[in-house]
Order: C-alpha cells, then sequence, then structure tokens
RNA sequence: GCGAGAGUGGCGGAACUGGUAGACGCACUGGACUUAGGAUCCAGCCCACGAGAGUGGAUGGGGGUUCAACUCCCCCCUCUCGCACCA
C-alpha cells in the first residue's frame, strides 16, 4: 500500500454527502407498526432565537444517539423535531429592529433547520412543527376552549407589574430595580383580569405520580415536590373584636395557638381596608402598604432584609383563649400563600420572634423542650422544635405532636376551624398582554359575559399585519379588526380578549401533536397518540425541571380526562443533560465566552464535534469545552479512517469467521465481541455515552497493535469483523463517516438500517485469566489460570507463589481467601 | 435556613452487586521518521524513596465494620445546584 497515495479524511464533503443521501431517502419517516415496539425519544425542542449554541447541540446530539441506537436495537423510533415559536424575544427585536416577530422567528427557524441538518440528526422532518402557526394553536385554542366547558379554566384578578407610561404588563425580568426596562419610568403593582388554568385539580395526582417516576432523576422529582410544597396543618378563625367577621389563618403548628401575642396579616389582605376603617393612623398604614408593594417590586422574587410592620388599630379574639389579639401588617407575610395571614407565636417561630423583638410585643412560651425550661426574657431565638405544651389550659403536659390533634379537633369541635392541607403551588395564570402567542379565543359581551369563541370559528388567528408598537403597547388591543366580534351567544357586538397564552402552554402538549402533526381534525389522533405515546426518552435541560415539566405533565392529565390519552405521565424516562462550559463558566454572550458550533463544524466535522460532546463528559454532568479534547476526537477518526484505507483492500471480501480459529485470530476475535458486550452495556445503563466510546477506543488499539509490524496479522476475516464492529458501534455517534466506510466495504443498505452487531457468547469466553494474591490485602503477585479453576488449587498456587513466600516468611497462616476467578488473599501474622 | 447532588493523577473522567484504584482521552516527557512539522508512529507518565528490582503511601478530613472499602456505617469540611420570610 506504501505507494498508493493515501487517501484523505474530508469530513465536509463525506457529511454533505450522506446528510443529503438521508434526505432523498426518507431515512427517519417514523410509521406506526402495531408489530415492533415503539420507542419515542424527545428532545425539548428550542426556541428560535437565531441560532444553535453548544447547549442545543449538546441536546440533540444525545437525543440523536438515543434515536438512532434505539433503531438499531429493532425499536420502531420516533424521533421528531419542531419550535417553541412563540415568545418574547421575537418582540423585542421587533421593536428594536423593525423586523416583524413572524418573519423574524421564520427567518431563524430557517437557518436553525439548517444547522441541525448539519449535525445529522435523524429527524423525521415531515413531523416537524412550528407553534406559532395557527395550525398548530387552532388546537390549543380548542383546548383551552374544552378546558373551561369542564371548570379547568377561570378568570380572576392578579397582581401584575404594569409601567404607567408604556401602559403594558411586565414580565419579572423586565423589571430593572422596580423601573421599566424600556422607558425606565417607575413600576406599579396593578390588579387585572387574567385567565387561570385549574392545576390545584390536580395537585395531589401530580404529587403522588412523581413517587411513580423511577425513569426521572431523583433531584428533579424532590423539585417538583418542594415546588407543590405540601404542608399538614389547621385553619382556624379568629373573630374580630366587636364584629362578626373572622380572619382566617392557616398553622402547621396549631399546638402553639395559646402562645399567639399578635396576628400578621399580608399587606395586600382584602380585610385591611374595613380593619383601618376610623383608624386614626391609617393614613400611616396606607402608606406603609404602597412602601411595602414598591419594595417588592424593586426587589423582585426574595425575602426582604428587614422584617417590618404597622399596628392596624384592630383586634381580633382568640378563640381558644378569648385574649384580645392586636391586628398588624407585616411585610413578610404572602397573600399567595395559606390565607395570608398568620397567627403569630413569637416564642416558637423566628419570623414572630424577630418582629416581637422589634415592636416589643409579648413573648408567651407554650412549648417546653425535653429537659429545659424557657423563659422569654433570656430567648435569644424562637424554640421550634417539638415538646411538651404549657400555659396552655387543658392541654398542659401534652406532647406537641399529640396536641396538634387535639387542638384542630377542639377547633372543628366549635367550628371555629379545621384541618387543612395547603400547598405551595398555586393555579396556573396563563394570561399575557403580549402580542406574540397564542391568542385567548373569548369574546367579552356587554350582557353575557366573557363568552368561548365558537368551535367552527377557530382558530382566532394571530393577525400578521399588526404593528408593534415602539411604546410597548399591544397591538391587539388597538387592532380594531381584531377587537371587534359579536358575541357567540346572543350576537351583540363585543370585543375580544386581547391577551394571548403564557408561551408554556405550547410546550406542554407537542409531544402528543407530533404523533399526528398534519391532522386537521383535532389537536391530534387518537389512535396515533396511543401507539406513540408516552415519550420513552426526553432530554434536556435542567432549567424547565419544575416549570415545563409539572405543566406538560399537568396537560396530559388534562387531555387524558378531556378523552384524548389514555396516560398519566408524558415522559417515561427524562435525562436532564449538564452544561456545557469554557473555562470553567456557563457559556453566555455577555460574558463572551462562547464557542459557535458553526465554526467547530467547518473546523472538524459534525461527527468529530458530537464525539467530543458525547465523550468529553457523562451526559448529566456539566461538560467543559476543551479544544485540544476535540483535537483528540478528531485524531481518533483520522486515524481509523487511515486504517480502514490501509486495510481495505484485504478485508473487504474476506470471507466470514471460521469456526475453528487460530491463536493469534483468536484474541482479537474474542475483544470484538466483549467489546460488543460492554458498549451495550454502557448503552442500557442510563446511556454512558462516554465510557462506551471509551470501549470501542480499547477495541480499535487492540485492533492497531495485533495489525502491528512486530506480530504475525491476525486473518482478513478477524480484522474484518473488528472493523465492522467498531463502524457499527459507533455509528449512532459519528454516522456519517459510519455511512462512508460502511459503504465503501460494499454495503448497499444505509448503516441507520443495519442492526446492532450480535453477540457471540462462547467466542467473549476467556481461557485464562488473572487472578490477584494478596497477603493481608496487599498485592502481592498475580498468576494465570483456566476460568473456573477450583478454590484448593487456587490456594495451592498462592502457598506455592514466591511473592507470598517472601511475605509470609516468619509468619503464621491464619487463613486464606479464595474468590473464584479474581483473588486469594492469605492472611497471616 | 431547607432540600438535592458531588469531592479520585497536571486535566476531563473510569472502577457493574465491596475484590489488581486511575480504563479511555487530553496535556506533558523521551525517541523514531523527516528539509521541516503543532502531521504520523513507538514508549513513558499518581506521589515519595531508590540507578534498578522494589518498598511505602494515596480516592476531601477523621473514626468504624470487614480477610478486603472510592464503594457500607458514623462525625466533620468544601463545592455546585434548586427553593428560599411557605406560617
Amino acid at each position: 500500500m506504501s505507494n498508493t497515495k493515501e487517501k484523505k479524511y474530508t469530513p465536509a464533503a463525506i457529511e454533505d454527502k450522506w446528510q443529503r443521501y438521508w434526505r432523498e431517502h426518507g431515512g427517519f419517516i417514523a410509521t406506526p407498526d402495531p408489530d415492533r415496539p415503539k420507542y419515542y425519544a424527545l428532545e425539548m425542542f428550542p426556541y428560535p432565537s437565531g441560532r444553535l449554541h453548544m447547549g442545543h447541540v449538546r441536546n440533540y446530539t444525545i437525543g440523536d444517539v438515543v434515536a438512532r441506537y434505539k433503531r438499531m436495537r429493532g425499536f420502531n423510533v420516533i424521533h421528531p423535531m419542531g419550535w417553541d415559536a412563540f415568545g418574547l424575544p421575537a418582540e423585542n427585536a421587533a421593536i428594536k429592529t423593525g423586523n416583524h416577530p413572524a418573519h423574524w422567528t421564520y427567518d431563524n427557524i430557517a437557518y436553525m433547520r439548517g444547522q441541525l441538518r448539519q449535525l445529522g440528526f435523524s429527524y423525521d422532518w415531515q413531523r416537524e412543527i412550528t407553534t406559532c402557526r395557527p395550525e398548530y394553536y387552532r388546537w390549543e385554542q380548542l383546548i383551552f376552549l374544552e378546558m373551561l366547558k369542564k371548570g379547568l379554566v377561570y378568570r380572576k384578578k392578579t397582581s401584575v407589574n404594569w409601567c404607567e407610561t408604556c401602559h403594558t404588563v411586565l414580565a419579572r425580568e423586565q423589571v430593572e430595580d422596580g423601573c421599566c426596562w424600556r422607558c425606565d419610568s417607575e413600576v406599579i403593582d396593578r390588579e387585572m383580569n387574567g385567565w387561570f388554568f385549574r392545576i390545584s385539580n390536580y395537585t395531589e395526582e401530580l404529587l403522588d405520580g412523581l413517587d411513580h417516576l423511577d425513569g426521572w432523576p431523583e433531584k428533579v422529582r424532590t423539585m417538583q415536590k418542594n415546588w407543590i410544597g405540601k404542608s399538614h396543618g389547621a385553619e382556624i378563625e379568629f373573630p374580630l373584636k366587636n364584629s362578626r367577621e373572622t380572619i382566617k389563618i392557616f398553622t402547621t403548628r396549631p399546638d402553639t395557638v395559646f402562645g399567639v401575642s399578635f396576628m400578621s396579616l399580608a399587606p395586600e389582605h382584602p380585610m385591611v381596608t374595613e380593619l383601618i376603617k376610623g383608624y386614626k393612623n391609617a393614613a400611616a398604614v396606607w402608606e406603609f402598604i404602597d412602601r411595602v408593594k414598591r419594595e417588592k417590586i424593586a426587589r423582585g422574587p426574595g425575602a426582604a432584609e428587614e422584617k417590618e410592620g404597622i399596628f392596624t388599630g384592630a383586634y381580633c379574639i382568640n378563640p381558644f383563649t378569648g385574649d384580645e389579639v392586636p391586628i398588624f401588617l407585616a411585610n413578610f407575610v404572602l397573600m399567595e400563600y395559606g390565607t395570608g395571614a398568620v397567627m403569630a407565636v413569637p416564642a416558637h417561630d423566628q419570623r414572630d420572634f424577630e418582629f416581637a423583638k422589634k415592636y416589643d410585643l409579648p413573648i408567651r412560651v407554650v412549648i417546653t423542650p425535653a429537659g429545659e425550661t424557657l423563659a422569654p426574657e433570656t430567648m435569644t431565638e424562637a424554640f421550634t422544635g417539638a415538646g411538651t405544651l404549657c400555659n396552655s389550659g387543658k392541654f398542659d403536659g401534652s406532647d406537641s405532636d399529640e396536641a396538634k390533634a387535639a387542638i384542630t379537633a377542639m377547633a372543628e369541635k366549635n367550628s371555629f376551624g379545621r384541618a387543612r392541607v395547603t400547598y405551595r403551588l398555586n393555579d396556573w395564570g396563563i394570561s399575557r398582554q403580549r402580542y406574540w402567542g397564542t391568542p385567548i379565543p373569548i369574546i367579552h359581551c356587554p350582557d353575557c359575559g366573557p363568552v368561548g369563541v365558537r368551535e367552527e370559528d377557530l382558530p382566532v388567528a394571530l393577525p400578521e399585519e399588526a404593528i408593534l408598537l415602539e411604546d410597548g403597547h399591544s397591538p391587539l388591543a388597538g387592532l380594531d379588526l381584531f377587537v371587534n366580534a359579536t358575541c357567540p351567544e346572543c350576537g351583540k357586538a363585543a370585543r375580544r380578549d386581547t391577551d394571548t397564552m403564557d408561551t408554556f402552554v405550547e410546550s406542554s402538549w407537542y409531544y402528543a401533536r407530533y404523533c399526528s402533526p398534519r391532522n386537521e381534525t383535532s389537536p391530534f389522533d387518537k389512535k396515533e397518540a396511543a401507539y406513540w405515546l408516552p415519550v420513552d426518552q426526553y432530554i434536556g435541560g435542567v432549567e424547565h425541571a419544575i416549570l415545563h415539566l409539572l405543566y406538560a405533565r399537568f396537560f396530559t392529565r388534562v387531555l387524558r380526562d378531556l378523552g384524548y390519552l389514555d396516560i398519566d405521565e408524558p415522559f417515561k424516562n427524562l435525562l436532564t443533560q449538564g452544561m456545557v462550559t469554557l473555562d470553567g463558566a456557563k457559556m453566555s454572550k455577555s460574558k463572551g465566552n462562547v464557542v459557535d458550533p458553526d465554526e467547530m463544524i467547518k473546523r472538524y466535522g459534525a461527527d468529530t464535534v458530537r464525539m467530543f460532546i458525547l465523550f468529553a463528559a457523562p451526559p448529566d454532568r456539566d461538560l467543559e469545552w476543551v479544544s485540544s479534547g476535540v483535537d483528540g476526537c478528531y485524531r481518533f477518526i483520522a486515524r481509523f479512517f487511515r486504517f480502514f484505507h490501509q486495510h481495505l483492500a484485504v478485508i473487504k471480501d474476506a470471507a466470514a469467521i471460521p469456526k475453528e480459529l487460530e491463536r493469534q485470530n483468536l484474541a482479537l476475535h474474542r475483544i470484538t465481541h466483549q467489546t460488543i458486550v460492554k458498549v451495550e452495556a454502557e448503552m442500557e445503563r442510563g446511556f454512558h455515552f462516554n465510557t462506551a466510546i471509551s470501549k470501542v477506543m480499547e477495541l480499535a488499539n487492540a485492533l492497531y497493535a495485533a495489525c502491528g509490524e512486530d506480530t504475525p496479522p491476525p486473518a482478513p476475516e478477524v480484522i474484518r469483523e473488528a472493523v465492522r464492529t467498531i463502524i457499527l458501534l459507533l455509528s449512532p455517534m459519528i454516522p456519517h463517516i459510519a455511512e462512508e466506510l460502511w459503504q465503501e466495504m460494499g454495503e448497499t443498505d444505509s448503516i441507520s438500517r443495519a442492526g446492532w452487531p450480535k453477540i457471540d457468547a462462547d467466542a467473549t469466553k476467556e481461557d485464562e485469566i488473572t487472578v490477584v494474591l494478596q497477603v493481608n490485602g496487599k498485592l502481592r503477585g498475580k498468576v494465570k489460570v483456566r476460568p473456573d479453576t477450583d478454590n484448593d488449587e487456587l490456594e495451592a498456587m498462592a502457598r506455592a507463589d514466591a511473592g507470598i513466600q517472601k511475605f509470609t516468611a516468619g509468619k503464621t497462616i491464619r487463613r486464606v481467601i479464595v474468590v473464584k476467578n479474581r483473588l486469594v488473599n492469605v492472611v497471616a501474622n
């Protein structure tokens, strides 16, 4: 071969050739087939922000290997891709550049689709969906209407961040230091009507379901569990002094109710107006409320540095003691949790303790810790643990856990309280005062109120001719053609709802739409969905661990209850891939530490980029982009390419493996089959691509060594088998070069249709294994023996070993432990 | 503060149910081939002592169980992530 000109590895040409081949041969189109096991591989679809970043490349590479691997294992694989195409960045870009959100979005999609093709991902492009198209969102509107009929959608007032100058609602991230990001004027808290999905109907089910999602990372399940935040406690009503009204509180510590010394209400509590009526300091209270609200907006989510409050002038009565309790407003009480009112027990709650100290309110000890006494004067912090009740009337002496039940029972008996479960999770507010989203299919009639659009009038199309206004006004509200409508019930002139849906709604059901993406009569075909769903492997970033995944789980149940699906959970297995870092930090444009996928593909080819991403770290861990590591992967591919062509002529027409192999052939044949076993195990054990690749590298190293100059080369058929196996095992990871070499070996069909290599179990058996010899657990020698050599023989060999004798000399052998096929440990002293 | 996860060579990372710690790759060092190479090939590469054979030490720290511990148990330290005034 030395005089033949060496063939060069040219990734660009090879990759282009096979991408075209797959495209022209409809390689990855999925069709239901009841006779084959299905496999649904799905990666979180991207927001078309402009171009792919390395995080996308990693996400989709992992997904593609899963899909290709499962295809080789005989599964009927569906592997779709689409675009989460509604969202705020399109509007921002429109305002900035004057480019319409639709144009901006479609341009980005076209570019990013090209990038995905260049990476060689095996998608069924016939199933591509784009959520900003009416053919998609019309079904979302239908689902909304069906949910409305079922009582799963309702309207209520909600507080929003409002910019007076821009006349618009701002998202949390659009508020900077309490001011509007665009015009810099102050943001105020405003009550607006909006639509809510009644996720609370499913809270328990969503919580219980987590226990059965054993294909999900523990971490994600815990995060969702905490997010749902279930807590058991009691609801107790404290009657107002001189009034028939009561203040309802929620507490997890009803056992401390005798220690209540004041009451804390959220500043937004609806009873505030009534409470401070006629109070001489009412003006100061209003000022306080106003200030707390402003501070809350400015600070964003999170706790204020200091606890603050103000007395309302009003009192309520502790129904257990008859004591008068002063009512305060406090900046740390949340309206969105519980009842927005808290009974304050300073001795046993740290927040109440700090508050009481600051405002000099009484501290009453009602729980005594075991073996200790507490005195309010000497306490430096609240005691929040369990103990024995005191100063609690007839409950004195009882254990705090028992007292919780007893006190709740007493409240229930006297009908001023009851046991209650409270969740942190609230209903899902979906109204967004934005343009680039799915229009909410509602018409507001002056007589009939809000009425759902008739199904035959769907979709309520987003008017694309709308012009985005510089000031951020929603263009829908100003567009008469869109707003003016007639009431579907009474026919009177009415106004369309000008809000759009939260974009999380689109991503809550897209996996079902992929099952029949062109269906024109319903959101998706029930039969197709029943065949393909649930998703067998879902892959995406942890940043979606809570919201997206929780909403999707909610939607699956809603669709089930609407009769579309017969499953409870959408994603059987979940893989959350780690982030891609450079110099130890997450890649981000603002930090300037980004690696551009296009550049990498141009320089190394998609196969090398894919291989590096898979090899550098296990999929669930962070991946540090190291260019020398990429070089290493390129080197591996190029070297194999060279080796392949040096031996092609010899192995191309080599015969099948004969039954009897000579020694020098046996070794390589054995390693080849052992490698298949190992790679298969790594793939099945949670997609450990990094170790799978390293096993193939070991085979390649063995192959190169066997064909080296100092040993007689193995027979052509054995080399051929090793080469074929390497190509097959790596084909899910580096599909282009795999196709190319596969074809050069004389194969006529695509390697993507080839099966996973078959293991010859006999071939994997070793004829000689190394047994380790130890003295007191320390390695002192090794012997090579036949597998399954019996224990007595092993022990005898160990005793005869020079190394063992050296270290047992002058000592008494106390025990000899023999582990078959592994080791002999001689215990001596 | 609460919850979860992780600490192994210069680096990324291996080690399945306890059984040769450091696979595979990168970096580095030496050599070969070369007009040259940052190409390619071969070899070495945890630390200490030693010319070498070898000996001892080593998986964040400390203790324990065991013939045997990266792996199991207890205590502590550090880092990352999530939630964060949730009553």
